[in-house]
DNA sequence: AAATCGGGGAG
DNA sequence: CTCCCAGATTT
């Protein structure tokens, strides 16, 4: 089955009743009709995989602390995955500040103001590249996000997902011809924000849809089952135990996350990783502990749930007589200031009382 | 094509 | 508990 014969009589209609829902469900966002394309690619980045909930509040943060391109290219990785902190994949915040740094050295400042340059960026693939040409510059690129494709999925009846080469090429193709190409912009807010609100994955509201007449899901009752559920993987489980190490003086160790894992770059407690709960029988690497020190029992237990594994964590405090040698080590009240996994993160105040 | 990369909210 | 969110990158 193929859909390259739409015509543009249909995708008329499909417009006119997609503006008519948003036309009565207008929907606040900071970055809405925004043009600045550094406003909207660091919108865009953020709310990848990311609801708009969730994201408006460290936009906002963001956009305050980092007003402008130049200003994000000045600042430190640190500071930048600080703002990012809680917000998760943090290899996003990386690609935004090396990107940044690129624009204001190599390209004058100057942001890229074509899609295929727009999607040469690190970080910027076919969504994010349609978003910003589309919101910046207006250019004629159709969004294919996760609520487009449930909305198209629906009203066409296609029962398939993006997680394959002809499935998502079939989509686009889709996307390409309902795109008001007069309207870029408008159009693509309009189709997520109705996805987002109306053609909801649990629950849409069919009732004040004006598109359900031509709605394949709604028509034979396939609302549930359309788009086809991805299947869930098993996670993974690890077990971390973080030795918080801390001199007579208030400095505690801290070391830095690697690449290649959970948490690219953030801040921890020196860690020894085991396969089940037990206690570690050895100690973190490169810390100066003495190797048989008793270490006791758990000041605190956690657990961090994350969409690939289940991350355990068990923390103990070690008192050092002296400041531990060839380490990262930082005083307690500056702790705050190092960008930690939400497990470190959550627990901040605990931990912090606990030393002073 | 499949795995990896976070965290949170809805149901 | 499961599902999925303004996805991209690496394997």
């Amino acid at each position: 089955m193929t859909f390259s014969k739409i015509t543009e009589n249909r995708a008329n209609r499909f417009r006119r009743a997609l503006y008519s829902w948003t036309g009565e469900h207008p929907r606040e966002m900071p970055w809405k009709g925004e043009r600045d394309p550094y406003k909207v690619w660091l919108s865009e980045i953020m709310l990848q995989q990311t609801r708009v909930e969730q994201g408006m509040p460290y936009f906002n943060r963001f956009i305050r602390r980092f007003p402008d391109v130049q200003a994000l290219a000045k600042a430190s990785i640190k500071q930048v995955l600080k703002q990012w902190e809680g917000l998760g994949y943090y290899s996003r915040a990386r690609n935004l500040h090396e990107t940044a740094r690129w624009i204001v050295r190599s390209q004058a400042g100057r942001f890229p103001e074509e899609y295929s340059s727009i999607l040469r960026m690190k970080g910027v693939g076919p969504y994010t590249a349609a978003a910003i040409a589309s919101f910046a510059f207006g250019l004629p690129h159709a969004v294919l996000d996760g609520n487009v494709h449930r909305v198209l999925s629906r009203y066409f009846g296609i029962d398939q997902t993006m997680d394959h080469r002809a499935g998502k090429k079939l989509f686009e193709d889709l996307a390409d011809r309902l795109l008001d190409k007069e309207q870029p912009a408008r159009f693509n807010q309009a189709i997520m924000d109705f996805g987002a609100l109306c053609c909801t994955p649990k629950n849409p509201d069919c009732t004040s849809c004006y598109l359900r007449n031509q709605c394949f899901a709604f028509k034979l009752d396939r609302i549930g089952q359309l788009p086809p559920a991805k299947k869930s993987k098993p996670r993974r489980i690890r077990h971390f135990h973080y030795f918080i190490v801390a001199d007579p003086g208030g400095q505690v160790v801290l070391s830095r996350r690697p690449a290649g894992d959970v948490w690219p770059g953030l801040y921890e407690f020196p860690k020894v990783e085991t396969d089940g709960p037990q206690a570690p029988k050895v100690r973190p690497a490169g810390v100066d502990l003495p190797p048989r020190a008793k270490i006791g029992k758990a000041v605190l237990t956690d657990k961090q749930v994350l969409s690939h594994q289940v991350v355990h964590g068990y923390f103990y405090l070690v008192r050092m007589p002296e400041t531990p040698k060839n380490q990262l080590t930082q005083p307690v009240d500056k702790l705050n200031r190092f960008p930690m996994p939400g497990i470190l993160a959550r627990s901040r105040k605990f931990w912090k009382e606990l030393l002073s």
